[in-house]
RNA sequence: GCACGGGUGGUAGAGCGGUCAAUUACAACAGACUGUAAAUCUGUCGCCUUCGGGCUACGAAGGUUCGAAUCCUUCCCCGUGCA
């Protein structure tokens, strides 16, 4: 089970500070949450979190039932102990999957619209690779093209046996070129799929419920309005936000105005370093996002004049390229390590250039939320 | 000296008469990435371009052919073997 303690609201946003306390400590909200999709934050070990700040993880159920399957995540005392990971950790509950395998994958699209292809989804559309039904998802195994079934009743049993902290509902995140007929559709099977889940529940993990509604103000609302008249232990925001960011504050602000102050609130995979002012003044209380480890891995660096590409040739040499990654921060990799360093070994594919670059990454994350919290306390934002 | 084998774009290395400015890989350059099928993916990668095309190219020089990176001759390099 979990508590969580509203300290501070905002006289200016919406912005809350809390203390959300779990079986396996206490998270300062608000807080950033690196993902852990495989029961590891990718190059990271378990002893380097801690030490980057971080509170709180999310796994993921989709890809822990695949590999290495719940009963031997369960054989081995669950997930914390499997991953001798002495945080707080949350599962999500495959539901993700259901967009990123299915329309997400087709149409090469997220959460947020770049551009318009001029591909609509339609009610009663199906994605290639998957099938989506009353009781569940039928997906398609990329691993070996078995046919798995995951629904409400699956998910919650598969997070059961992984043991995190915190589990979500299994729901249908909508794509942005999703109509209104679509997305009123599935909602409604989502909200079904909640109770659910509500229904389904032997342990006492906190359950996350999660409202969905796309871009649409009447389905966001009505979606949080249902999700929040169930007894779930927290709630998750999910779902596109059409192809604006601004307008994406608003509609996280449609949702959590609807939502119970006395209850944490969870934004599913939103988190650019840029937005996390905005989203802690709409009233989120944690966030995760696959970027500062899914960069880091691709070159890139986030520090406090902005994001740094190693892979270009400029930082390898020249006089800068004596200088740490960010002189501002305090990790080890900018205490102990040159960017030119960095860079030669992101150029040179050597793995750690990942693991540095994901450690500072994550550091700094956690060091920009930490000063957010900060100025919520001063009563700045 | 003789006998083989070979010299192709930044590199390695395909191609062995037309569909070749030349497969592919690497390097280089640019871009993408938001509940992670992601140490990934996309694009550019001889020069010029009004993006139709034009020009110069496969060691060098000649030649055969309607047409040559591809065939022939000579020369220059490199490797291996034998003197």
């Amino acid at each position: 089970m979990i508590d969580f303690k509203l300290l501070k609201k905002s006289k200016k946003s919406n912005a809350r500070l809390g203390v959300l306390k779990t079986p396996h400590g206490e998270v300062k909200t608000p807080a950033f949450v690196p993902v852990a999709t495989q029961a590891t934050v990718k190059t990271l070990r378990s002893d380097d979190l801690k030490e980057t700040g971080t509170q709180l993880l999310i796994a993921n159920t989709y890809h822990l039932h695949l590999k290495p399957g719940e009963k031997l995540v369960k054989s081995h005392g669950g997930i914390h102990k499997f991953a001798n990971i002495d945080l707080p950790v949350m599962t999500d509950s495959g539901g993700f999957q259901v967009l990123s395998l299915g329309f997400g994958r087709d149409y090469g699209i997220g959460k947020i619209m770049k551009y318009d292809s001029g591909e609509i989804i339609t009610k009663g559309s199906q994605p290639k690779l998957l099938k989506i039904t009353e009781d569940g998802v039928e997906f398609t195994s990329y691993v070996d093209g078995k046919k798995i079934f995951m629904g409400p009743k699956e998910s919650i049993k598969i997070q059961e046996s992984i043991g995190a902290d915190i589990i979500f509902a299994f729901d249908e995140p909508t794509v942005p070129t999703a109509t209104e007929e679509y997305t009123a559709e599935s909602v409604e099977r989502t909200h079904r799929w909640a109770d659910a889940c509500l229904k389904a529940r032997k342990t006492n993990q906190a359950l996350y419920g999660i409202t969905q509604g796309g871009r649409y103000k009447d389905l966001r609302i009505k979606s949080a309005k249902f999700i929040a008249s169930r007894p779930f232990d927290g709630f998750g925001i999910g779902g596109e936000y059409g192809s604006d960011k601004r307008q994406m504050v608003k509609m996280i602000e449609w949702v959590t105005k609807e939502l119970p102050e006395n209850k944490p609130r969870h934004l599913l995979g939103v988190g650019y370093l840029e937005d996390m002012e905005m989203i802690v003044k709409a009233g989120v209380d944690t966030f995760d996002c696959t970027v500062p480890t899914h960069y880091a891995r691709h070159g890139n660096a986030f520090t406090s004049k902005g994001k740094v590409d190693l892979t270009k040739t400029k930082y390898l040499s020249g006089a800068a390229s004596k200088q740490p990654l960010d002189p501002e921060c305090g990790c080890f990799v900018c205490r102990e390590h040159t960017k030119g360093y960095l860079s030669h070994l992101i150029r040179a594919h050597e793995i750690t250039g990942l693991e540095l670059l994901s450690f500072h990454n994550v550091y700094y994350f956690n060091k920009v939320i930490e000063g957010i919290r900060k100025r919520i306390k001063k009563g700045e934002l």
